[in-house]
DNA sequence: CCGGCAATGTGATCAATATCACCAAGTGGG
DNA sequence: CCCACTTGGTGATATTGATCACATTGCCGG
């Protein structure tokens, strides 16, 4: 059982009992849809163990990775959704098994009066998304594919706290919204840079 | 003087009453740089009249258009960045001469524990314009730059209220990140179509 | 240990768009 | 009313990345 206090330092010791009384506990596979684009959202949802990933789907099918959730983060979509009853913008697929903690959506508002501390808490989880957004829409609008796939490679080292990446070429070509053959290409540049080397259906990465 | 409980129905009287005697009414020329990349935020930003651009702007002078905000429109990244202290992501330019109220952000707790309909509002603001977010992101991930080109104009006709677009085919390539040439070369088949006129320095936009 | 599939490697070609090099047309100030 | 400047038009070329076609490699189950 994770503690919630040690996870959320910044909350008030009070508003930590109402979580652990009032929030559900789940625990969910590897692949699981937490969120599905389109659909709606009934709590909030907080990560207390594994690894979530965050990806904008079109209607042809397209995709793109947006961002991670680790454990502490919250959910600053299923937040801001669960408010005001509304559906999903993005997909989130949990990429290990992962345990969560769900909070009901009426008790959002209870707690937005009663807690400065969830206040700032909520905040401060839609800025660090809202600012993670952001520099996706950097990337996407101003670097070109190579630099794209370093800030991808990037992203992943810091969120899954290892060397090796376990992905194929055609995944990332997906969540780049690029095709494989690139992908293949700008990473056999990399390798002979020095910045990783490649291992079928995994990639180590040493110094991006 | 506008009245504010016009322009803000979803708040409580008394709230509207506190922010006409909190708020700072200020009236800016077209132009006017609102929030600066980088520069912290001092006031959460609601526009009373007139007509503002947000844009993305990164380090080598490339710039991304956003969203405008219009009479009614909170400005969410004031208010996110604002509770905590923190510096802004885009920049806001006032397109026309624009009167906004300022309220200082010693407020915004105060109010959050005090009025739900306040924080129905931030919520909802915050919501919509992460959805504007997510709809650019489509725009430029899945997107070629005509139908970029489209989807530009037909926000501008939503904002401006009126048929003629006055902009330069250079300031179009600007924010859209692309060059003055290729945009050209869209408009002018834009034209061809019988969905635009184009006319020096302005776009007539017709059935887009 | 082999047959088949998933993953990767690679050249050729194509499409979109950026860039360059101009020219032409409108416009506003002196 | 003319000159300089801004805006728009257009062909040629370069670059990036997508697509196609196919070869190779590694791996796993029977």
């Amino acid at each position: 059982m994770i503690k919630l206090d040690a996870l959320l330092p910044s909350l008030d010791t009070a508003l930590i009992e109402e979580m652990e009384s009032k929030g559900i506990r789940k625990t969910v596979n590897e692949g699981t849809i937490l969120l599905d684009s389109g659909q709606p959202i009934r709590n909030t949802i907080i990560i207390l163990d594994g690894l979530v990933k965050l990806y904008r789907e079109d209607t042809d099918g397209n995709e793109y990775f947006m961002y991670h959730l680790e454990p502490g983060d919250a959910c600053a979509l299923s937040m801001v959704c669960a408010m005001n009853y509304r559906t999903s913008a993005m997909t989130a697929k949990a990429v290990t098994d992962t345990r969560l903690l769900l909070l009901p959506l009426d008790l959002m508002d209870s707690w937005m009066q009663r807690y400065p501390s969830w206040n700032q808490f909520i905040v401060c989880t839609i800025r660090t998304r809202l600012e993670e957004l952001l520099e996706t829409i950097d990337q996407i609008a101003f670097r070109k594919m190579d630099e794209r796939l370093l800030f991808y490679l990037k992203k992943h080292k810091e969120s899954i706290g290892s060397e090796e990446l376990q992905v194929t070429h055609a995944e990332i070509a997906q969540e780049l919204n690029s095709s494989r053959e690139v992908i293949t290409r700008l990473l056999r540049k990399l390798a002979e840079q020095g910045k990783i080397s490649l291992k079928r259906s995994a990639i180590i990465l040493h110094d991006l």
